[in-house]
DNA sequence: TATAAACGATTACGCTTGTAAACGAAAGGG
DNA sequence: CCCTTTCGTTTACAAGCGTAATCGTTTATA
């Protein structure tokens, strides 16, 4: 999968608007606020500039009915969390993506059958010899000896 | 674990900067903008904004050396990280979270030894029976019924 | 000791986000 | 054919963020 340009970022109350609309695939703004009025304590016209917003970010798409339009989205809920994901894991050092994992399956509740695909995936796994970091030196323990700060001060003494 | 307050949003740039400080413990403004000048394309003075602004947050802590400062964590790596996918997987239906760490266990790097790993957290665990759903009904496909916009449309013509 | 260098703090500024009111156009009801 | 409701668009505004210059103070340095 090739990365064609930044990846567009989605605020936390964009994705509320986006799983209703991920949900309902083709539907209005009226639906959209009916949903999430109440129990996100939103008023309506909050709702319609996260639609504007969404619609301009190229996330959502829109078809004219009449006088007012039909939204739909433009990317995956699917693809939408792997970004999401993509990014957060680019806050850690490769080679701890493994051990991160690993903890959060030991904090998430599971049932059989999510352990089973989880299973299958690992279980369908080639694994690399080498992770290599790519850390900036002096970000990750891997490189700590490039940046060590010790040696700097005594060098410099 | 109890959610005392609200939890902390890092931001993108400070990110890089608390992966120093974790990496070197106890360390300096220098050392930091040594790590990140460079390689991020940052002014000092932008990594100094982003040292006081983690400060501030409660983030990094300081001891006074002199006129200047040392920086150190206030928070561990493990735990941020972990507070970041909590804030991810709010975005995803619960049930789905399961699926998720297939997905990314599936498009992960891992060694032998990551493998081991997740494969003896996943041994551990204990399936639960069934997991609850608490989206905004209308939101994710376990409510999706209770907010079928095709019912309301046809009542209400 | 006068001066330069180094530090942290303050100020700056444009962009995004959360949250929403106001506005203008269209459509439906009477 | 008016008037009200409904839509989407425009405007608003404070807080957070990326990015950085400047300022006042302290500490080396000459």
């Amino acid at each position: 999968m090739v990365r064609v340009s930044e990846p567009v970022k989605v605020s936390e109350a964009e994705w509320e608007v986006l799983r209703v609309i991920w949900t309902q695939e083709l539907t209005t703004s009226q639906e959209v606020i009916k949903v999430l009025e109440t129990t996100m304590d939103w008023k309506p016209a909050t709702i319609k500039t996260l639609l504007g917003r969404l619609v301009k970010k190229e996330l959502v798409g829109t078809q004219k009915q009449g006088n007012k339009y039909r939204y739909y989205p433009l990317v995956s809920e699917k693809e939408t969390v792997q970004s999401a994901t993509e990014t957060l894991f680019s806050h850690i050092c490769a080679k701890k993506i493994g051990q991160t994992l690993g903890d959060l399956i030991q904090q998430a509740e599971l049932t059989k059958e999510d352990m089973a695909w989880i299973q299958h995936q690992l279980d369908q796994k080639q694994p690399v010899a080498e992770i290599t970091c790519n850390c900036i030196p002096g970000q990750c323990e891997c490189h700590k000896e490039e940046h060590d700060p010790t040696n700097e001060k005594r060098l410099s003494k």
